[in-house]
DNA sequence: GACTTAAAACTAATGCTATTAGTTTTTGGT
DNA sequence: ACCAAAAACTAATAGCATTAGTTTTAAGTC
């Protein structure tokens, strides 16, 4: 039997890289078991269940996508590293949009930190209330959309993905802009 | 044992019902056979695997949402058309976002309507052919991902969820009239 | 250094899923 | 009334998560 060594942090990270590898809903017991070189229920003596081990993976991934947005300050930078980061970790993208358990403090820290961030790319233009909490849906549905259709390869025409979303940041931008409703 | 009297389209048709009542993801074969008052596998007699009865629900779904768009005209009311059929029918909207298969003619026909339908809020802009792309482009992004986050109840903000996609568009049209890239 | 004990791994089993093979039954057409 | 095709069935396989119960390993204590 020679016993595996596994430890809870042991079987989050081995989750974590299979989630990398193989994307997050294809996450299962069975490959993380083989790839940890154990038997199924061993992973039981680690982990509650799979429920518990996809929160965990999604807390992480969750905070690895904060600290992708970290170093953005403007618009740009924090749609650009947004959208980098799905497509260089599809996998942990799709983690993170699990929504936190109420009772994970942490996962919820976390998830509401992206929030801000994404908030915080809108702190330079001078917005009612209400037409930012309009600018907030608007950014987040514009980012989420836009990656998701990226992902599934819903865009099909000649032009590079890039330029369509510079252009529709412009427009986002230029949106707002026009908007002045602070007067 | 006296026969159920299935056929193809009374399997599809059940198929259709509960993936409206409990959504595309948890349509089973199992929930489906208990429906129609058979065993499980009698409804291979009538579909090939559920791959295939998924397949054609999603063709189906497309096709509705195409019909629910039709009436729409204007930008504004082929959103508020969209965000509509999503709310009302979550399910059927999940399911026609599966990408069609390139051997099924008629769900692909569908998928292009229902583009068309979309590219068609943009008629009114004067644009360049690569502004009409990235405009394109955008409000799939807005639409899809605005209804992924009403659907997942991610605006938990006090303000209705309506008057923010209106303050949306708003923005995306403003946008769109500013760039007047055609002159 | 032997012993006790808790933890870690195991096997076996349950109950879900989809799917296939093979069998019985029903029904429409001759 | 009969024959053949189609529709339903039972039984079985394989994959999934999960639980119960058992063995083994290793760590801590005397």
């Amino acid at each position: 039997m020679a016993r595996a060594g596994l430890t809870p942090d042991r079987v989050r990270d081995a989750a974590i890289e299979l989630v990398r590898s193989v994307g997050f809903e294809e996450l299962s017991l069975g490959t993380l078991a083989r790839e940890l070189g154990v038997r199924v229920p061993s992973l039981y003596n680690h982990v509650d269940n799979l429920d518990t081990l996809r929160a965990a993976v999604s807390a992480s991934a969750t905070n690895t996508l904060d600290e992708a947005l970290a170093p953005a300050q403007t618009l740009e930078e924090i749609a650009h590293a947004y959208l980098a980061f799905a497509r260089a970790e599809p996998g942990l993208y799709r983690a993170s949009l699990r929504a936190p358990s109420v009772d994970n403090i942490a996962h919820e820290a976390a998830a509401l930190r992206v929030l801000e961030r994404i908030e915080s790319a809108l702190a330079e233009f001078p917005l009612s209330v209400d037409a930012r909490i309009d600018a907030i849906r608007g950014l987040r549905a514009l980012l989420h959309g836009f990656v998701e259709l990226t992902l599934a390869g819903a865009f099909e025409m000649e032009r590079p993905v890039e330029a369509s979303f510079d252009g529709m940041l412009q427009n986002f931008r230029l949106g707002l802009e026009r908007a002045k409703p602070i007067t």
